[in-house]
DNA sequence: ACGCAAACATTGCACAATGCAAGAATGGTC
DNA sequence: GACCATTCTTGCATTGTGCAATGTTTGCGT
């Protein structure tokens, strides 16, 4: 158990170096909202507040200051007038790529280095343990982070 | 790997809930602020600062909320008047007292529930990987999470 | 003893993130 | 057409955050 702990807390780690990336660019909260739309595609403002668990005004105002930095564009929905589309800008989508190829090419190489050690009873036991655990959603999973998940010291 | 994901997840699930007790009377930030206090004793607004890793302003506001709400305590060192010591107010361990005491029982309940799991090879690996992947120290670990690692939907 | 630099806490200022409440514009329904 | 729901926005308050400046105190060197 105690090398579960240790195991997570090296993963998230990881996982904090490779958002290291973008914070000169954006906050956490900012990179969050420029990954919805990257995975989602273009959404509504509420779907964003939605999927973010923000309230739509919080959104909104993200959406403002992203907008500011260039990142995402705002467009009337010609159909529904009441609705305003967000999407990447190119500038808004590279962003968001880098950080996420940089955090595929972290894994990948822990992947390979570690390969050997993912034996069946060892991946068997995590399963198990996770359902032990209880569940936890799929979406927020490896956005959830604050700045403060770093190493040094 | 993807084992090693879906555990640490539910790892951090689980810690995230026995959280949510204090949301109610504390924000994360404020309740990283008692835990210091309660696990290193009474501090220093340096030190307390220093071990949060934000600026010294911000933990004298911090501080001030907590103050407000009862749960710290300000004294001015009288053997050098420019520090002020902090500590909890009885209020204040109490509060850390419930939510630590939550986490453990959900711990041990967890370890109890798993023992099976954790044979040498199975910890062995899990160790391998957490050098593989790096460091990332010891302090902050466990307080580095968002109110939205939660679970729902 | 004096002065000066360092240490410590605080305050002023600016900004991001957040929620709630209210409002404006639009759309759909009866 | 009246009414209600949806969507976004704005006003207001609060927390969290850092940087710069300030005030107080300490310690050191001369």
């Amino acid at each position: 158990m105690q090398a579960l702990i240790l195991a997570s807390r090296a993963f998230v780690g990881m996982t904090a170096r490779s958002l290291a990336a973008a914070e000169e660019e954006v906050t956490l909260p900012q990179f969050r909202t420029l990954v919805v739309l990257a995975v989602r595609g273009p959404q509504r403002g509420v779907d964003i507040a939605e999927e973010l668990r923000i309230n739509p005004s919080t959104g909104t105002r993200m959406l403002d200051r992203l907008a500011r930095k260039g990142l995402v564009r705002r467009t009337r929905s010609a159909s529904d007038r009441r609705v305003v589309r967000l999407r990447l800008t190119p500038a808004g989508q590279e962003l968001v790529d880098q950080v996420l190829t940089r955090r595929r090419e972290e894994l990948e190489r822990l992947v390979e280095a570690t390969a050997e050690l993912w034996r069946p009873e060892v991946t068997r036991a995590l399963t198990a343990f996770a359902e032990a655990a209880g569940e936890v959603s799929e979406r927020d999973w490896w956005l959830g982070w604050t700045e403060h998940q770093d190493d040094e010291g």
